[in-house]
DNA sequence: CAAACACCTCTTGTATACATTATGTATTAA
DNA sequence: TTAATACATAATGTATACAAGAGGTGTTTG
């Protein structure tokens, strides 16, 4: 395997902080100190903070740095809300072009989701839940759509950690996984896309409920 | 107003010359002729081509530099499709939200459209012709499904100017964005997205026969 | 003659020094 | 006391020098 450049490591490093939460949002981000932290030059690390505020992890304030993107409740919404209706496109595509082996990998990925539910790893769910969908997106055979799929399911990753806290919200997916998946063997369209809708729904609603209570919670501390 | 950066500028030439069609496809770019034609240091010009082939009118070549985008034709149809099929949504959504002030600019823009066409100003044609379909992606009210629309747009921009050799056809898409206003208007969805599927296949297929058509008289002429 | 190896060159990758600008603070004048 | 100005500071913006890798070419050796 060919060895990353400076400028892919310090990109990777610094999207892990943000997609796993470590880094939240309204965090303020300067060359010089990321370059400082990774013992590298403000070359490769600007050239990594241009393309994570291109792919929308942060937010460019010219002339005066960066901050960690920090959606409303309402542009998270929006966000999940059009990754559904694009991905409706891509799984109707999807039962038209999909593979044996591609809905093998499908079932592959329902497995091991199954395994480490039952072993609690949660951050591999959260994984699999993503490579899930991104079999579906390229068994579309769109390139184009593909990218936009792709790129809207990167910008949820990092909102969707908070969901491992809701108790057997995963089991619950997990069936809809299922029911995504023999809808597509069954090749019924319509089937398949009232499943993914439903699924979507479930996680953005959960999303919702659980920011809520958030926000709530740090109300009541105020009043101490 | 403030003045561009370096890199603003780079870029806002680069792109220009790929969307004129300047610039083809498989055109060979390298980051010291760039900064040489435009008196510039390396550094601008190096940043304005990652972000260009972030936007994929450049394709990276690994420690070989960037040549612009080729797509085939089974590309191109895609990406119109793919297009098409997502600004379908935005204009379902630009119906509930669409506020009479920006019916009005599409009705002043279908008037300057009509003017454009009659004194042949073709270039200001394709401007035009974005515009409109930038008020309705705006008007859809989703800040995430006007990135992805405004992106998918922006690509197929350099596939249009070819469009201008085909005679009547700017009159006949002008026809088709005064049927999509009018629908819009109505507030008829059923009918706003039909129209709007009649103008993307149209514009799809005149272009795919002018490809067409390039293509077999290149290939006469390889006859003598 | 053919294949392998070394080297030469072109291009990107990285580090660093310097320029520019925006912001905040302190001082001075009205 | 307040407002304006000047300056200090900290960040990005830009230029440039050097490193490193990939590919082509020529020479050498079997």
């Amino acid at each position: 395997m060919k060895q990353d450049s400076l400028k892919i490591k310090v990109y990777k490093s610094l999207r892990l902080d943000i997609v796993s939460g470590k880094l939240t949002g309204g965090t303020r981000i300067t060359e010089t100190a990321v370059a400082h932290d990774l013992n590298v030059s403000r070359t490769p690390v600007r050239e990594a903070l241009q393309k994570l505020a291109q792919e929308k992890f942060l937010k460019a304030i010219p002339k005066a740095g960066y901050i960690v993107e920090d959606l409303s409740d309402n542009e998270i919404q929006d966000l999940f809300t059009t990754r559904m209706e694009i991905e409706q496109i891509a799984i109707e595509k999807a039962i038209e072009h999909i593979t044996v082996d591609e809905l093998k990998s499908l079932d592959d990925n329902l497995e091991q989701t199954k395994a480490c539910i039952k072993s609690g790893r949660e951050f591999k769910i959260t994984e699999l839940d993503i490579e899930f969908h991104t079999i579906i997106y390229k068994a579309a055979r769109s390139k184009s759509l593909f990218r936009v799929c792709k790129n809207l399911s990167d910008l949820t990753i990092r909102y969707r950690h908070g969901l491992n806290m809701v108790p057997n919200l995963w089991s619950e997916l997990l069936q809809q996984h299922i029911k995504i998946y023999q809808a597509l063997i069954a090749k019924n369209g319509d089937k398949t896309k009232q499943a993914l809708v439903s699924h979507a729904n479930l996680e953005k609603s959960s999303l919702m409920n659980l920011m809520q209570k958030v926000r709530s919670d740090a109300f009541a501390e105020e009043d101490f």
